[in-house]
DNA sequence: CCACAATTTAGAACAATTCTAGGGTATTGA
DNA sequence: TCAATACCCTAGAATTGTTCTAAATTGTGG
């Protein structure tokens, strides 16, 4: 199989995005979104590709991450201060925050209902609601 | 009336948090938790120290911070990454956070209603339900 | 295949926070 | 009241996570 056509699938997710298919792009997208969803920080996405022998810089994996969330291919989440994490599932849901090892897990959208919002003070818009459950094991 | 007095509701408050009333902690209590509720990072608080006159360093902000934290006088509140606010109202209720100049507002308690939590993994206990509705002013 | 714009990079710069080591201060109990 | 002691504060350095910069490289349309 070519890698032309291996690579299809993300080249076109990048292509429709907007985004230039280069390979630093295809590298990290294969990473990401291949399997289950994930929660991911900067310095672990350049890690995991550091071991798959992907030569990519720590800028670049930045700047990969904040298209790739503009484009609205991740989503990004802050549980504290000093650390973002990105969340390559960006359906509508919340997260569990496990507060002795910081890291999160997906709560499924309907296991929490947040019913009766509040109406934004000054006619600003909503642009997302946020549910945290920090939890702690013992 | 004498400084002892003037400050004896603050000293009492730091006693009951087990916290001895140093010339610091007071100063930094008394611009805090006067007035209404407030979110406040510890670069403000500093700040607003020394406007007062009031000789702090900002290690000291930090560390009062997080011992005020701990002690249940404050909350801690992260909405994006690389800062984090303190909150000088711990009752139970969440927030509004305004994504043009990233201040915080208060949501009365029962103005957002979460029904049906789901149970966390692995026997994890819950220790905090945050919501964070993000909003934006065109 | 060329020219040009978009992208990547190493390293410096930055911002927020934490650490360190030494000097100062509230408290205890004699 | 006064040491002794444990706790606290501080300046400055160190760390961490992220962004910026300017130069080199690479994808793409023509």
């Amino acid at each position: 199989m070519t890698d032309q056509k291996r690579y299809a699938p993300i080249i076109n997710k990048l292509r429709d995005a907007g985004l230039r298919p280069t390979r630093q792009r295809i590298a990290l997208a294969e990473l990401m979104f291949r399997g289950d969803d994930r929660h991911i920080s900067a310095e672990m996405l350049h890690n995991e590709a550091t071991s798959a022998r992907v030569s990519v810089s720590l800028a670049t994996v930045y700047n990969t991450l904040h298209q790739f969330t503009q484009a609205g291919l991740l989503r990004e989440i802050a549980v504290e201060a000093g650390r973002s994490y990105f969340d390559t599932n960006t359906s509508d849901h919340h997260h569990f925050y496990f507060e002795n090892d910081g890291h999160l897990e997906d709560i499924a959208s309907n296991d929490v209902v947040v019913s009766s919002l509040p109406k934004p003070p000054g006619g600003a818009k909503i642009s997302r609601v946020d549910v945290v459950i920090r939890v702690c094991e013992d």
